[in-house]
Formats: structure tokens, sequence, C-alpha cells
DNA sequence: GTTGAGCGTT
């Protein structure tokens, strides 16, 4: 088929071998430096990046390694997974997303105000997830500017200005 | 060094 696999099997799907190492299981103190160091032993690599929780700060245990070249890519594959990195055992296999989520646009993502009444069911992010994601399309009418109000007079100065306790002094 | 499958929204 012209289009990847992964795109109508999910997630689960086996990954078409490409230029991006998903690589989990990672200790959370596995640093990208150790990872470039291993992964460039079989090719050059564009780049390494750990996941992060973005509340804690922490790695998320995985991380993506894009080499130049696929057979490089493939290499390291075979050759990385299943071996023990700070202490736990890594599982390697190509990506099925090729890049991180884009942030969520600010604009236009469903409803036009006006024009073509006829609009295309998938959203162009410009680059391939890998996988079917029209589920994402709830977050087409979730986009509601916040009230005005909610932020509005939250400076403690202010509040402070008007203070109910009792002065002291 | 919190005990873990996981595909990412700097």
């Amino acid at each position: 088929t012209s289009h990847s696999q992964s795109r109508h099997m999910g997630n689960r799907a086996i990954p078409d071998p490409n230029c991006c190492l998903g690589v989990f299981g990672l200790s959370l103190y596995t640093t990208e430096r150790v990872l470039r160091e291993v992964f460039s032993k079989y090719g050059p690599i564009d780049n390494v990046s750990i996941i992060y929780d973005q509340q804690s700060r922490r790695s998320r245990g995985f991380a993506f390694v894009y080499f130049e070249n696929v057979d490089d890519a493939k290499k390291a594959k075979e050759c990385t997974n299943g071996m023990e990195l700070d202490g736990r055992k890594i599982r390697v296999d190509f990506s099925i997303t090729k890049r991180p989520h884009s942030p969520t646009p600010g604009i236009y993502m469903g409803r036009p105000t006006y024009g073509s009444s006829r609009r295309r069911y998938y959203y162009d992010r410009g680059y391939d997830r890998g996988y079917d994601d029209r589920e994402d399309r709830d977050h087409i009418y979730r986009r509601r500017s916040p009230s005005p109000y909610y932020s509005r007079g939250g400076y403690r100065s202010r509040s402070r200005s008007r203070s109910y306790s009792p002065r002291r002094y």
C-alpha cells in the first residue's frame, strides 16, 4: 500500500523502517548525551530528544533518536534493542510518529465562519503523524477563548492594597 | 535516586 501501515492500524502497528527511532524503557537518569553516544556508533545522528513530563520536568522514560540514514537506523535498532542502559533494558523501535505534535493551532481548526461549506475532514498538520488522528477533531470545538474576566484583577498587589487584615503598627 | 507501559503538543 502507498499508505503507511500504521495509519490504519493505530499505535500497535508494526512501524515501517524510518530514520527515527523510538527508545523506550529508559532510566529516568539517562541523558540525551548518553543516548547520542550510544547510537552514534551506528551512523550520523540528526537529533536526540528525551520526552519530559511538563509538570514534573522528569523524563518520561522514552526518547527519539533521529538518524540521517535509514540503514543506520536499522542497524542501530537491531543492535540496541534490549540493551541495558543505566540499569534498564531498553526497547527500541522505528518511530510511529515522526515529530512532536504541533502546539494546538490557535486558528481555523474547524467551523469556518465563512467561505467553503465543505472543509477537509483531516486537519493538515504539515507532517505525517503516522497514524489516524481523526479523534483529535474533538479539540476543534473546544477552542473557545477563556473568559476575559478570568484573569482580570488577578494581581495580589491590588487586593493587598485593599486588605481585610487590620493594620498593625 | 519510589519501583515502568509508553509514540512526542519547548
